[in-house]
Formats: structure tokens, sequence, C-alpha cells
DNA sequence: TTAACAAACTAACAATTGTTAGTTTACATG
DNA sequence: CATGTAAACTAACAATTGTTAGTTTGTTAA
């Protein structure tokens, strides 16, 4: 088990206040408090608010797109990558509950890695509608939007965030397997 | 056709701004200057920062509790009442562009009405989960946990604002007719 | 004991924040 | 012309912002 260094500490603690407030609402005064220590004494450790903000932002970022290579090169039908991606976004976003909320609301605020977000969401997108687009022209999915499609499913798995700390009871297997029924069975009987 | 006052161009052009940076980074000197005026001059008339997005917030809060009021003493089914959530959210939405990402994103920078507001949320969504569960309990739809599924359609409905005005070649009823379909019959096939 | 280092501190900075006070301008109505 | 009003302006404020410089403290290693 390896040790929190001081700076992963600080970077995990500033993770939940941005949730909680937002990136811009939050001040080094605040985290600070919440470390315990004086605004000043933060950058023993760390180079800038806006550097703390990249580093969440973007190690996100690049496991989701690490995660949907290994997907598409799997050898599973479409229906079957589809129910790989929810895993996906049920793994990343129970273990990353705070850092989730400033990769779908705060990357507006990023500044030189702005447009490097940008491209691994875009590209993440391409590869998620190629994989609907596959299913469709295979008969292996109902033949709608996939533009809908897409935004339909991606929307409530980036948004786990905020519903997964509620229910501590379900567990994340059980948790997957209803999200797989709900978004790929519907709800109808 | 009624004229737009000074007010409430102040109050629209603020919720556009606040789509694209959220309400803590937006500054009054940001507003006035998008209003081709000086900061101080917005003060002729609204209150505060904090007035407008309140304005923004509650009246959009309270249009959905309205809609949610009228559907449910509607003489629908549980799959009727649903399609007409849609719509209402398809409705509002393409309506509200801006408010809608406030709604979402900075509900939680109001002060004396951030209560208030929870108030109106938690209700909406008892209502939604009460159809869930009617329709569960009478067969119409399928037996899965209530929650997730109130859980991955109402997020979805939330976050339409995010996609709609990227597909302005989709009209309206199209669009709710299309997440009718993905999200009460699935996308399988 | 001494040297090195991690990690805290105090004090201060320049810039920016929301907001107020008081004034000016332009136009419509009597 | 005189008056009232809507809507802009300039100037300034006290508070807060992210950050830097320089210093102190406590622990570890030689």
């Amino acid at each position: 088990m390896k040790q929190e260094t001081r700076k992963e500490e600080i970077i995990r603690v500033a993770a939940k206040l941005f949730k909680e407030k937002g990136y811009s609402a939050v001040t080094m005064r605040d985290l600070a408090s919440e470390m315990g220590i004086k605004a000043a004494s933060l950058y023993n450790h760390i180079n800038s608010k806006q550097d703390i903000l990249d580093t969440i932002i973007i190690s996100l970022a690049e496991e989701f797109t690490e995660g949907m290579h290994i997907i598409q090169s799997s050898r599973e039908n479409c229906i079957g990558k589809l129910k790989q991606i929810i895993q996906l976004h049920v793994k990343i976003s129970s273990q990353n509950i705070y850092g989730m909320a400033s990769l779908n609301n705060d990357w507006m605020h990023l500044k030189t890695k702005r447009d490097y977000y940008k491209k691994l969401r875009v590209d993440y997108e391409d590869d998620f509608r190629g994989i609907l687009k596959e299913g469709i022209a295979s008969g292996e999915i109902v033949d709608v939007n996939p533009e809908v499609m897409m935004f339909s499913i991606l929307t409530t798995l980036r948004s786990l965030y905020i519903w997964i700390p509620k229910k501590e009871d379900l567990n994340l297997e059980e948790l997957s397997s209803t999200l797989n029924q709900i978004l790929i069975d519907g709800i109808n009987k």
C-alpha cells in the first residue's frame, strides 16, 4: 500500500472542495484551512491552483481514454462493448467521485491543457459513436439517431459521481448490471 | 410580443456567461462589458449579482414544479406520464438553454433561496419516483431499482441543455420522440 | 553535533472583486 | 422651455484573490 504524499493529499482535498463549490469559488485559503495549514504553505508542495486542476482533470481523462482503447481492441460484439463501457464508468467514477465533478464542470477553466483535454473528449466520443454505428449496421441495436443514443447513455454515465455517494448500500457490481438493463433494454415491460 | 426590459436583458446575458464559465468566474465587469456598459451601471437595473442567480434558478425550478403537477393530475398511465415529463424537459430546456446550466451547476451558490430550491428539487424527484413505483406496481414497467431508473432518465433530461444547441437541424418533436424510444424501450434490438 | 531537508510559518504584494455615491446625458412629456 | 426620468458615467471603497520572499521549526542522516 503506497503512502500518499503531501502533494497527493492536497490534490485529493482540493478535488473534494471543487466538487462542493466549483473550482472558481474555492480559494487557496479555503484549501489550506481544510488541510489545517496556511495558504502560503501549500506552495511548498504545488506550483499553482491551476496546476491542481490540470492534474485532476487530465489524469482522469487519460484514464478514460486508456479504458476505451482496451475495450475497442477486445473481441466483444457491440452490446458487449457497451457493457464494458458502462463498467468502465462505474469503476472510475466510484474511485474518483470528487475528481469526476471537476472533469464535468470545471474543464473550461483549464488553460494550456484545454485543447488537449478537448481532443481526448472528442476522440472518446468518436470511438463511442463508432461502436453504436457498428451495432446499428450489424443489426445488433435499434436503428435510431446514434447521436441521441450516445448523448443519453453518456450523460447518464458522466453523472454517476452525483448519485454513487448517495447509495452506499448499492454495490458496484449490482449498479453496473442494473444500468446495463436500463440503458440497453429500457424500462418498458 | 412583449418587449424585453433592460433588467431582463441583463439576466439573459448573465445566464449566457454563467453557462460558459460558471457563476463564480463571471465578474460584474464581464457582464457589463458584454452589455456594452460599465459595471456600476448594472446597478441601475439589478440589486446584486446574487439576485441575478436567484432569479434565473428559482424561476426555472418553479416552471418544472408547475409542469410536474399538471402531469400528475392528468389521466395518463405511467408510461404516458413519463413521455409527458420528457416533453416537459425538452420544452423548458430548449427555451432556456443558458439558464439550465445555472440550475444544474450553480444552485449551490444560492444563499437565502437555497433551502427553497432544494425543497422544490426533492419534491420533484419524489413525484418522479412515485410515477415509476406506480408503473412497477401495475406491471407497466420493468421491476428494477426505481432509484437507478430515475437517476438514469433524469440526468439525461437535465443535461439536454448541453446537447440541444449542437443539433439545430434536429427539431424538438423529433428529439422528444427519439428520447421516448431510447429512454423507455432501450437500444437493444 | 552538524548538515540537510521537508514543511510549516509571517508578512506583504499587486490585482481583482462586488458595490456605493454622486454626477451627467439624452429623451419624452407637460 | 421646464421638468422628470431612465440609464449611463467617473471615482472610489474595503475585502478578497493567488502568489512570493524570507524565516522558523522539527526530523533525519552523516
